[in-house]
DNA sequence: ACCTGAACACCGTTCAAGT
DNA sequence: ACCTGAACACCGTTCAAGT
């Protein structure tokens, strides 16, 4: 006779992430997840509510792995980098799971500390409450958005070098006359640079545009 | 008898975008659309070369209506802020829609153009093209997840008001230890100020961060 | 050229039932 | 407490056929 306890519910939520990196969203089907792990589709009713209660689980297990940086006497936006850094460095192995991140910020435990520790060190920087709010769920939802459009991936499942090239030959073959800097920029659009320098910049932009955002009066509009 | 063309692909297209407004992307079933028509599934084909040959007629639509301003004499950085403003108003009626700009920013003939736009302002700015195209990915990735994160949505169908005060009171019930900011600022995770300020903020976050790009040396790690 | 009908291989989810 | 089996109402897509 096999085992009393067939599945875990850890091990269930692993191989959804596993079939999403692999395969795409769409791919994470109950009935496949349920396969992998030789059981009944409806064995998975006894561990998740439902199919969003299993990709609940997911991101809840993806952003409790951000680290939560001790609080140290660096000014705030020193540690809003670090901060932002880790999220970041978190996600960047899942970009097929990073769209489901943006409807469970606020929804998720450790969603809700890297949102409260965002305020916070906002907050330290002077800002109002109200506008840090909207300035960390701006600031949050971009950092997601910078690991889902990755350069070098076009959004499903795992590309592999010959979609790369693809990508860069459909860009070069552009009208140079309409798309002067896209054709010039095509090998940029198409791998990139490093992913650390891809990263680092990304978490830059966000909080240089921070830093400014304490001015009130209207320094763009020319 | 019946009218010999039965369903136009324009119509189509603005039934696919009618649905995923107000109930959501995965609404948005080539059975449903068709029936909408009164026609077969199958009619459907067409028309369109499979379900994301739809979703990208909605988006090539969508993108379409941005307006690409006439160039002018003023800084790069007053003429990025227009443009992009362009795209976050194009986008943020159709919150549903905007997770499908991602991977087409750049295979859709809009999406060419606006990414065109942002890489020339941003070369006009002094930065190498490799990093525009960098910066440029980021930035209108970056307002993609504005729309999508847009406070008093948490990502699904439309919300009704039920919803938001829903949301609102699972803030205010936090434990006031933990989270004493997100309780503080609960009322602006759930209605937010207007649209109008989180829009025109969100565009100045990341306008301010482009502008800081320029100086090389690492300002922000303390 | 455009649409239909029947069929196939999949979905998520319910319900009642087993152990 | 945990899993199964059968069923239901849906999917996207193919193929051959109609007009």
């Amino acid at each position: 006779v096999a085992a009393p306890k067939r599945v875990n519910r850890d091990d269930l939520i692993s191989t959804a992430l596993a079939v999403a990196d692999r395969e795409g969203l769409d791919a994470v089907t109950i009935r496949r997840v349920a396969q992998y792990h030789d059981v009944t589709p409806m064995a998975l009713y006894r561990h998740f509510r439902d199919k969003e209660g299993i990709f609940d689980a997911v991101i809840e297990r993806l952003l409790g792995r951000v680290p939560l940086p001790v609080r140290d006497e660096r000014p705030w936006y020193a540690q809003m980098h670090d901060l932002l850094s880790g999220l970041v460095t978190t996600l960047s192995p899942h970009p097929n799971a990073a769209p489901l991140v943006f409807s469970r910020i606020l929804t998720t435990t450790p969603g809700l500390d890297i949102t409260e520790r965002t305020l916070a060190l906002l907050c330290d920087s002077g800002m109002p409450v109200d506008q840090a709010a909207e300035t960390a769920s701006q600031t949050l939802s971009s950092l997601v958005a910078l690991v889902i459009a990755e350069p070098g991936r076009g959004g499903g499942p795992e590309p592999d070098e010959a979609d790369i090239e693809a990508r860069k030959a459909a860009l070069l073959a552009l009208p140079e006359d309409r798309y002067p800097h896209l054709v010039a920029a095509a090998d940029s659009f198409s791998h990139g640079a490093s992913q650390e320098v891809y990263y680092r910049r990304g978490v830059d932009l966000i909080v240089s545009g921070m830093r400014e955002a304490h001015r009130p009066q209207d320094l763009i509009t020319g």
